[in-house]
DNA sequence: AAAAGTGAACTATATGAAATAGTGCACTTA
DNA sequence: TAAGTGCACTATTTCATATAGTTCACTTTT
């Protein structure tokens, strides 16, 4: 479900991409498909049209979405492909996060068990806090 | 060592708190040590001393530094400690991320491996303290 | 005692991002 | 034709960030 929180530290329209995303990704939002028009939304979520705008150009910028003038805006074709293409690029932010986790003193077993128990348990919505 | 990015979308501020934080793990800045003066570290870093006073304001409300007028600030006793429990509570990042990576399609036996690889290669500075 | 250095509290100003508000236009669909 | 659509404008407001400059009380050094 596409929320926006209004006292987030991120810019509405950075959430608005965000979850868009999330949601192609999962199949919400399905190839293809219509999304909801740029009013329409806007009363939804009580944004400005202007700021879904904002974030639907930059999601027509990264061929995330088309949109059709007097028409709407559709998923493009290919664009779960492209997520997961991005997300693969992602993994350099992995090594990161652990190397910083790693420098405080966590140890390795302990981070490669919450990382196997995420990885493999995804499909659980609660996970357990393995220390 | 202790470095600002102009460009970087993250205030200066937040730049040099992380910045510290970090030397003060990795024993740059010893506890009970003297840190850079304001004045000095503004002279540094090319960075208004207002904007140094922000980031040690935040630190000592952290309880990572303490002040002592007229004399300078200090890197307080305790403080690696505190901030290794900090980071323990990170592992909720962890498990964030690689829910998005599975999300996305990555397989879990590649972010295991990555994060197994990330996680060992780094050697301990300090005896183990996994919290 | 004097000088220099220290944190800290002010005020003022400038800048840019973000968001809202409102209007108008070209286009498509029903 | 009417309604809905994306889109391009302008204007304004708000807020966080950063800089600039000053002053004061304190500590340390000389």
């Amino acid at each position: 479900m596409l929320l926006v929180d209004k006292f987030s530290s991120k810019p509405v329209y950075e959430q608005l991409i965000e979850g868009i995303e999330r949601d192609i990704l999962i199949g919400t939002f399905a190839e293809g498909s219509q999304l909801p028009s740029l009013r329409e939304l806007s009363a939804m979520l009580s944004v400005n049209p202007n700021t879904i705008q904002k974030s639907y150009a930059e999601l027509m910028r990264r061929g995330i979405i088309q949109s059709a003038h007097g028409s709407g805006c559709y998923v493009a074709v290919g664009a779960k492909d492209m997520l997961r293409r991005k997300a693969a690029g992602r993994l350099g932010e992995l090594t990161t996060l652990v190397r910083e986790l790693r420098l405080a003193g966590v140890s390795a077993e302990n981070i490669v068990a919450v990382a196997t128990e995420a990885a493999n348990g995804y499909n659980e919505h609660e996970g357990g806090n393995t220390q």
